[in-house]
RNA sequence: GGAGCUGUGGUGUAGUUGGUUAACAUAUCGGCCUGUCAAGCCGAAGAUCGCGGGUUCGAGUCCCGUCAGCUCCGCCA
């Protein structure tokens, strides 16, 4: 079996039932005879390698979207068609030429950038999603092509015909990838004039989101937007082959689906033949990627469309897109072990540095006790330090009464902190304490002769010199306390520390797993256990004896993948035992007859031999705005919504016609309060 | 639901303690121009300062409300 399919590609990997069965493979070099022995993982090993040096993506060329000029079809200016398909509209991609087109004669189609008319000799930017080359328009090549020449205007739609030629000397333009040549145009053929764009179609502009999200095609133009595009395809593409090669079948899974209690707030879908029923659209494809494991899929993976109807963030939209990955009979080190590698290969092919592999593992308690963060962001230190024990030798009341009452006193470091942080600064950050739900915060300017504080003279200069010691205090520090129950002074002190982060940290991405997440977390609003994860993560085997005495203390079998202080994803082993998820069901405030008849389906799969099973979902709006560097994810979502949850190119959402509505048997309420 | 920031010609910005014709750059339109690449030179047009109300002799500027965008909290894996 010839794996090929791509030029360049010259072995062969011999396969048959022994090979399957002992997993081991041959590997012959067609060209040279030579035949190397791999095992499984070898010759994938192997195969990657090769297939990036056949892409051209030798990791040092393959960079983010702001580093590469150009990546169209692999590199190769010529326009791909199938043979025979009529008269060219275009042959070739005007960023991708070089030299070596010097002489041949193009057809090139595209947008007019800038214009530069000098009367008798008219220079024209044309911009194709490749980048750009410069026209040359002559008055001597005609009067009538010229007077259309002169006629042209930002945006306009052209094909130009014309001979490649190689710039004199003195107007190279260096800054410029097709900057030794440019097209002596002999042919134009305007195919769409264009209205002034409302902005500048060029990298780096500053505009109005208002206006890039109106005319979102126009911002999608603009060079730094098409290399954003560019780049979630080839990041898409590398999973979809990544998954294949371990196995993974990618499996659809219904957009209209039912709503389910738990979790964010759907998105509803009227029912027009089940008249006052609704559809939801999935918070994900969880109970349907678990179904698929009791079909015996056994590895299924989904580049898939989720919905949520919550209050968004930069990092959040109402539909977001994630990887979507069920597995049964690995084991949750396995599925790392998978994740990792994926994470490697996306690393290597678009940064070109090799991961560091495993990543760290870090417990829930932990995290949370050294960063007050469930995703910490370990590019730099500032770890949170407890002070229990010291805060008790104190006469401050505040610390005493907490520690009384079961609280704790934890403390953070700001190196330097006397330098860039003012009395003023500091009671903003009290203010911000409390508003994040703190009672409030203590802080101390480190000084060579001890404390300048408020809350210095409960402290014995013994005292001070100890607490320095223990937080590595020394002058020209400022140091914050906080005193409250465990998991606020965390919260809080964590807030605290990614405000207070330095600004220059390590470029080197630390990625990171926070494993043994609480499998229950107290709803004081519903006064009842809420799910962390979600309700069909499985109790960690030595915790589960707790359910029913301390459920709280209760870890999963769940787990985040971090990234820099990003969640990029989570999964967890799911339960796959009907009594079990019963047990779950009825812990978390479910009735036997809800369960059955919000989760029935479910229930009985697991009836009718459920493999053991887990799974992963990661963000892939995410992992493509760390990939290109961008702080929000819609700047790598083509057409994406605003905080508000609005398309301000289309409108919606918008209002519908009372037939439509009629037809589903809805009746908008008066939203009549106000009046 | 709450907090903060922003809103001035097409675009990006300036606009003093409230004071007279709201400034600059760029784009646009017209003219000149054969080696520019942020082309250049000359000229023209273009703004009821997000919207509504209030204070004042007078509001882009102060106050209240409102809308939109962004960021954060709540919410959400």
């Amino acid at each position: 079996m010839k794996y090929s399919g791509r030029q360049g590609f010259n072995r062969v990997v011999i396969i048959g039932e022994d090979e399957l069965k002992e997993g081991r493979f041959t590997l012959r070099n067609m060209e040279t005879g030579e035949q190397a022995d791999l095992s499984r993982e070898e010759l994938f090993a192997h195969l990657t390698e090769e297939y990036r040096e056949d892409t051209g993506g030798n990791g040092k060329e393959s960079v983010s979207p702001a580093g590469k000029e150009s990546n169209v079809t692999g590199g190769q200016a010529e326009v791909v068609l199938p043979e025979q398909a009529g008269p060219a509209v275009k042959t070739h991609y005007c960023g991708v030429l070089d030299q070596n087109f010097v002489g041949r004669k193009v057809k090139l189609s595209g947008w007019v950038g800038k214009r530069r008319d000098h009367g008798g000799l008219i220079f024209i930017d044309l911009r194709d999603r490749s980048g750009l080359m410069q026209l040359v328009f002559d008055q001597r090549m005609g009067s009538e092509m010229f007077r259309q020449a002169e006629s042209l205007r930002s945006e306009f739609v052209i094909s130009v015909e014309g001979e490649v030629v190689r710039r004199s000397e003195e107007t190279i333009n260096p800054s410029l990838t097709t900057g030794e040549i440019e097209l002596k145009v002999e042919n134009m053929e305007i195919l769409n004039p264009s209205k002034t764009p409302p902005f500048y179609i060029e990298d780096g502009v500053n505009v109005d989101d208002n206006l890039r999200l109106r005319y979102r095609y126009l911002d999608l133009r603009r060079p730094e937007m098409l290399k954003r595009m560019q780049l979630r395809h080839r990041a898409v593409k590398l999973i979809r082959d990544f998954l294949d090669h371990y196995e993974f079948l990618e499996i659809e899974t219904p957009m209209l689906t039912r709503s389910t209690p738990e979790g964010a707030r759907d998105f509803l879908v009227p029912s027009r033949q089940h008249s006052g029923s609704f559809y939801a659209l999935p918070q994900s494809p969880q109970l349907f990627k678990q179904l698929l494991m009791v079909s015996g899929i056994e590895r299924y993976f989904q580049v898939v469309r989720c919905f949520r109807d919550e209050d968004l963030r930069a990092d959040r939209q109402p539909e977001f897109t994630q990887v979507d990955i069920e597995t049964s009979f690995i084991s949750t080190e396995q599925l790392f072990a998978i994740t990792e590698g994926l994470m490697a290969a996306l690393w290597r092919e678009f940064h070109g540095i090799e991961l560091k592999r495993p990543f760290l593992r870090m417990p829930y308690y932990q995290a949370m006790d050294r960063f007050g963060s469930d995703k910490p962001d370990l590019r730099y230190g500032m770890e949170l330090v407890e002070l229990n024990d010291l805060a008790r030798k104190s006469e401050f009341k505040v610390f005493l009464s907490t520690l009384e009452s079961g609280g704790s006193v934890k403390g953070l470091r700001v190196s330097g902190g006397v330098d860039h942080l003012s009395r003023k600064d500091l009671d903003d950050l009290t203010l911000l304490a409390r508003q994040l739900g703190a009672g409030g915060l203590a802080w101390a300017y480190v000084e060579e002769e001890g404390w300048r504080s408020p809350i210095s003279k409960f402290f014995t200069s013994s005292l001070v010199e100890e607490i320095n010691l223990k937080m590595e205090a020394s002058a020209g520090d400022v140091l914050l306390f906080m005193a409250d129950k465990w998991e606020t002074a965390c919260e809080v002190l964590g807030h605290l520390r990614t405000r207070l982060a330095p600004e220059k940290v390590s470029e080197e991405p630390h990625f990171m797993w926070v494993i043994d997440f609480p499998l229950f977390h107290y709803n004081e609003e519903e006064q009842r256990y809420d799910s962390d994860h979600h309700p069909f993560t499985a109790p960690k085997d030595e915790d589960a004896h707790l359910l029913d005495s301390d459920p709280l203390s209760v870890r999963a079998q769940a787990y985040d993948l971090v990234l820099n202080g990003v969640e990029i994803g989570g999964g967890s082993t799911r339960i796959h035992n009907r009594e079990e998820q019963s047990r779950i069901f009825s812990l978390l405030g479910l009735s036997e007859e809800e369960s059955k008849e919000k989760f029935g389906f479910l229930l009985d799969a697991l009836t009718y031999g459920a493999p053991p099973h887990g799974g992963i979902a990661l963000g892939l709006d995410r992992l493509v705005a760390l990939l290109s560097g961008d702080d929000s994810i819609r700047e790598v979502i083509p057409f994406p919504k605003t905080a508000a949850a609005s398309c301000l190119m289309t409108g919606a959402p918008a209002g519908v016609s009372e037939e439509q509505l009629e037809e589903l048997g809805i009746e908008i309420k008066k939203s009549s309060e106000k009046e």
